[in-house]
RNA sequence: GGAGGGGUUCCCGAGUGGCCAAAGGGGGCAGACUGUAAAUCUGCUGUCGCUGACUUCGAUGGUUCAAAUCCAUCCCCCUCCA
């Protein structure tokens, strides 16, 4: 292992907080003397299976930890997925069935070592020890916890002072979470800021359970594509890394400008000292932001898909977006004789061919958009549907991004009249 | 256990018999402008083969020509008292 120092200086970067650092410190110290690497622990939430960039921010921390000699446990919170975790929650979740958490469990496994190291990971589900408490040992829990620290909480205070109702079982997430520290003897657990109180709940548990107290590493929470809100599946402001390279580099692309530092911070690897560089041209004006977003767009397109699909995914993006051409590859639409839920009067129906692919979710919707001048075939403007005719070969545009070329099989009709 | 307040569309929130598919705001979507940035402006934002019809205001049943609005029962949330 390295010297301690260079590892704080691995560990701190990008890191909005260490609970405390002289723990850490003194944790590593004994970590390299006895050559016995540290438990990392970081737990996951099993009600989003597609990890996007948020939760890669803490995967790339506990993957430099890995490189760094360490040993990374990963929770899969299969029982406490059952509550959800009320963290910056308004309201009380809806709890999730076993079965859907289990399946979700699955994906995960399947994505999260894309950015670990294998060799150096374990993955625990934490129904193995928490499906095994009596209810004795559940009020013992309890016990060492008080309502009014509670709530010191920020979400549940907020929920309580505004008379919103706080399910009891809520109570127990950061208590179940804090066990789980226990039940590893976590030497460290890694988490977004938001996850503070929990995590500190792990220390405060081990120290009453006779352990030694975990350090807490947070790290800044990364707000998605709207450049508010923080990245979450369930706002839709996503960029998960499994995503098209096309799709990811237009994501990033859609960020705020007031995001590209950070996202090079926290979503990159790219060194510290050039993200400074960045940073100062930004400043002073010296670069077009644009060019710098492409370059963070292609960068981070890389990391999950390799230079080449990040060279094609740029070159998508310059002739669609910037030059807004017709892309060269656009998906197929085969509508054969078995499609007849696809025409109206015999002829192929646009409103339905924009439903068909997802473009919109209701025929209502998809009236919406054309009627708004938000659809083009073969990049003419659609502007009554009363003339519309969709041919064999046609392309046809959603809004800016969607676009789809219709195959209409001979026998199956389509030009206009039956 | 008692008393009171409340549950409206994605969210907040108005609406207490017909003019209500339901004000206003937020969010979202689309268009213009751009750099798929920000800001701004405009339109849309229940569903449906859509100048009309159908379904929605916690649930069920009722009163009425007509119910988000009135009545009954039930469910849920909150406050105060015990």
């Amino acid at each position: 292992m390295i010297p301690v120092d260079e590892q704080i200086k691995v560990i701190a970067k990008g890191a909005d907080e260490i609970i405390t650092l002289e723990d850490l410190k003194a944790k590593l110290e004994r970590a390299r003397k006895e050559n016995k690497p540290l438990i990392v622990k970081l737990g996951l939430d099993p009600s989003a299976p597609d990890i996007h960039l948020g939760h890669a921010v803490v995967l790339r921390k506990i993957r430099q930890f890995q490189d760094l000699g360490h040993k990374a446990v990963i929770i899969i919170g299969d029982f406490t997925g059952m509550i959800g975790d009320p963290t910056g929650r308004s309201k009380t979740r809806r709890q999730l069935s076993r079965e859907e958490v289990l399946e979700n469990a699955k994906t995960y496994e399947r994505q999260i070592f894309r950015i670990l190291d294998k060799n150096k990971t374990e993955v625990r589900f934490n129904s193995e020890w928490l499906g095994k408490l009596t209810f004795a040992d559940v009020i013992s829990l309890t016990s060492k916890y008080t309502v009014a620290r509670m709530l010191e909480r920020e979400d549940f205070k907020n929920r309580f002072d505004s008379h919103e109702s706080i399910g009891i079982h809520e109570f127990f997430y950061p208590l179940m979470q804090g066990y789980d520290s226990v039940e590893l003897k976590a030497d460290v657990e890694l988490g977004g800021t938001d996850q503070r109180f929990n995590i500190l709940m792990g220390r405060t548990l081990q120290k009453d359970y006779g352990q030694e107290s975990q350090v807490a590493v947070l790290m800044p929470i990364l707000e998605g594509t709207d450049g508010v809100e923080k990245m979450s599946k369930s706002l839709g402001n996503y960029i998960g890394i499994n995503e098209a390279p096309e799709d990811m580099y237009g994501k990033v692309m859609s960020i705020p400008d007031g995001l590209i530092i950070k996202y090079y911070e926290l979503a990159t690897d790219v060194h510290p000292d050039e993200v400074k560089k960045i940073k100062t041209a930004l400043e002073t004006n010296s670069v077009n932001p644009r060019d710098v977003k492409m370059k963070l767009a292609h960068e981070i397109t890389r990391l999950y898909h390799g230079e080449t699909a990040a060279d094609e995914a740029r070159e998508h993006f310059v002739s669609v977006f910037q030059k807004k051409e017709i892309p060269g590859e656009v998906p197929v639409l085969d509508i054969g004789k078995d499609r007849e839920d696809m025409f109206i009067n015999g002829r192929v129906d646009l409103i339905k061919v924009i439903v068909a692919m997802g473009f919109a979710p209701s025929n209502s919707e998809a009236r919406r958009l054309v009627s708004q001048g938000a659809v083009k075939i073969n990049g003419e403007r659609v502007k009554s549907m009363e003339e519309v005719v969709i041919r064999d070969g046609d392309i046809i545009q959603s809004g800016k991004r969607n676009f789809v070329k219709v195959r209409i099989f001979n026998g199956a009709n389509g030009n206009g009249t039956n």
